[in-house]
DNA sequence: CTTGTTACTATGAATTTCATAGTAACGTGG
DNA sequence: CCACGTTACTATGAAATTCATAGTAACAAG
């Protein structure tokens, strides 16, 4: 699991992607950001077998991403949340849903997720900043809601997930 | 190499990830950023197996990333050009460096990429807009230059690659 | 003392990756 | 016309990773 690319070179890009360069990682984080902290919710939505999820929740907290914080004791149980580390990871998780969007999907099939500013109660948009009031958009500074297919999606996720078991 | 989750999901981070979410893949796209459009300089600056450069090149391609240009008949040679969508994917890219130079160095290795707007002439900073005029950056409207230790490994890793043949 | 909850760990088969080597198609210089 | 250089790959087998499936651990509740 160790990466030597990230002390072998100066490159940012490579740097990062030592990190985060994994797609479970990245739906690992999508999950976090959507304030989902539980090892299960975590493993419904993104589909992932446990050693997938574990291994990378352990290497996200060894990277600095991610704090495991204890919510129960008796039995021992954590939840993950994001370190400033990881919710400085926000920009990247944004521009990646926003091309995700506008290039990953057929037009029909309408925006999946839409987020409001609260600081200006207004939509977001796809762009880099809030389309309603030109401010940069930071974590956890939007709202997001996802379109009732894409909830209906999510539902189901959980609810196969609990009924095999 | 074919991966169903983009057809079985609305959200647009996992199907943006069955595209994007692999390390070769991103940094073969830096390289195309970076303006380098041949398979032995992408791989050169990688540092893939040609195996590795030519299956991403080829699904880049298929996913419309990427197009392959030729450049030389007889003997017929091909460079590979972002397409509109491939140029898209930038501010997912401009903020994954930003995000890498942050985080994934230590504070006195410095920036390794210095980039300027070209509409402008200023300095971008690190931001989603540019610092000097504010505006959305778009490539290829921002000029890169690299740090004079990150141009040194650049070059060094061409001359690597060249002696070993 | 059986069932339920949450968070994992174990196992073996299937797939992917990596290092190393080799091929192909041509131009060039002798 | 033939050996060498250039560019872009392909082939091969060992090593590592991933996946599906199953199971464990530590407790609470009834």
């Amino acid at each position: 699991m160790k990466d030597k690319t990230a002390d072998q070179t100066l490159c940012p890009v490579a740097r990062a992607e030592a990190v985060v360069g994994d797609r479970w990682t990245v739906l690992i984080l999508r999950e976090l950001f959507a304030r989902n902290h539980r090892f299960e919710e975590i493993q419904a939505y993104t589909g992932g077998t446990p050693q997938m999820i574990a291994a990378r929740l352990k290497k996200l907290e060894t990277d600095g991403l991610v704090t495991r914080r204890v919510y129960n004791k008796r039995p021992l149980r954590h939840e993950y949340h994001l370190t400033k580390k990881g919710e400085a990871f926000f920009p990247v998780m944004f521009a990646l849903r926003a091309w995700g969007e506008t290039w990953c999907k057929s037009p029909r099939e309408g925006l999946s997720m839409n987020y409001t500013h609260f600081s200006c109660g207004k939509p977001t948009g796809l762009g880099p900043v809030c389309q309603s009031c030109g401010e940069p958009l930071h974590w956890p500074d939007v709202v997001a809601e996802r379109s009732p297919k894409y909830q209906k999606e999510r539902d189901a996720r959980w609810e196969a997930f609990k009924a095999s078991r």
